[in-house]
DNA sequence: ATAAAATAATACTGAAAGGTATCTTTTGTT
DNA sequence: AACAAAAGATACCTTTCAGTATTATTTTAT
């Protein structure tokens, strides 16, 4: 059974959650929270501590909403290989999925976060860890059974891909160029093609 | 003549550019920028109209700052190819030459101005522009000279690389971790050694 | 050296910030 | 339907915010 107050904090995160994204933790005023929830501060504080609780929560729910999408797309792969695939498709997409909500969370709250935020850092570095653990683990799957050249370090592709999709990522989402994603998730499956097997 | 005004405005300038581009322009406050530089309300606002512009101009000093060093670094090459390659080799050491002033001004400024400062973010997507160029151009005239490849498009590896440099970046600056720079420039330095010839 | 002009310090403003104590309303239980 | 408990609204607190008008102090040119 779900109470009242456990409705109305989920309501409120998932309200709050691209505005945190969006203008950042300083920038994101009670005032923008009420206004956007339609609710009092009354009734922000009977539910959470206190703006920072309020923005943890939010970064969390910005991110399993991401994770539970790329789970769902490399689920339609049968094998290491396919679901690898899949995983770098998802990023095609990623940009027209984040516009909804104002941008990439890992790349909006890594930034803002860094030198400001030290808790809601370290959480934005577990998710990168998640994500490249997405790809490595893939990678050392299909050479386990054979799908993907022993040569092929897990470790170091996740970094490497994942850092050339975070960067595509950044520059379609600053310079409004979906092309910078398109191109560079192309590059990536070109690699896989021709390296990989 | 400098006069006494012009050089507490570049006093200014220097002394805040570095917290603008850790805090962000809402999260830096003037008793940030006071404190920091010694001075008081009134000084900083003798010298500049507003928080806003004071922001202004640190990013162009923070920004001017790297192109200047980027610049250096490519007059070390003689030829197109060999200039691009010392643009390369010069974000191998650009995680220690940003960390000094809080981090990529590039991506902290593009993220932070991005949904909240419009103008701002302008100046960040010229400069992406403008160090975008610095890539095609050399490649262009590589091409010119024969020393690179016709098949290679500027315009196309200048974003491709430049995407890659800025997520290696972004990775290395937000998990603190330089491996990310390393690796991923010599993945470039090898892509132009194996297809730019 | 001095007067005029430029520059910086002081003291203040109203607005907005995050947060809280208290009162009112809604909810679930009997 | 009545009541206790939970949830939300109201009104208020202190602090900090960006910005400014005024006063004091340096510079600068004569």
């Amino acid at each position: 059974m779900t109470t009242k107050a456990e409705k109305t904090s989920q309501f409120i995160i998932k309200t709050v959650a691209p505005i945190f994204n969006k203008k950042g933790y300083t920038a994101t005023s009670l005032n923008d929270i009420t206004k956007a929830t339609g609710l009092t501060k009354g009734a922000i504080y009977g539910n959470f501590e206190n703006k920072e609780t309020l923005a943890l929560h939010a970064f969390d729910y910005n991110t399993d909403m991401i994770l539970s999408k790329i789970e769902a797309y490399m689920d339609k792969g049968e094998t290491p290989l396919e679901r690898l695939i899949y995983f770098v498709r998802f990023y095609k997409n990623y940009i027209d999925f984040t516009n909804n909500f104002g941008g990439c969370p890992i790349i909006n709250t890594g930034v803002d976060a860094k030198n400001m935020h030290p808790e809601l850092s370290e959480k934005v570095q577990e998710t990168i860890k998640k994500i490249e653990g997405y790809i490595s683990t893939e990678i050392e799957d299909g050479k386990r059974i054979g799908e993907i050249r022993k040569t092929i370090i897990g470790d170091v592709y996740g970094k490497r891909f994942f850092s050339l999709i975070q960067g595509a990522v950044f520059m379609s989402q600053t310079t409004d160029d979906k092309s910078y994603t398109t191109d560079c998730m192309n590059v990536i499956l070109d690699t896989i093609n021709q390296r990989f097997k």
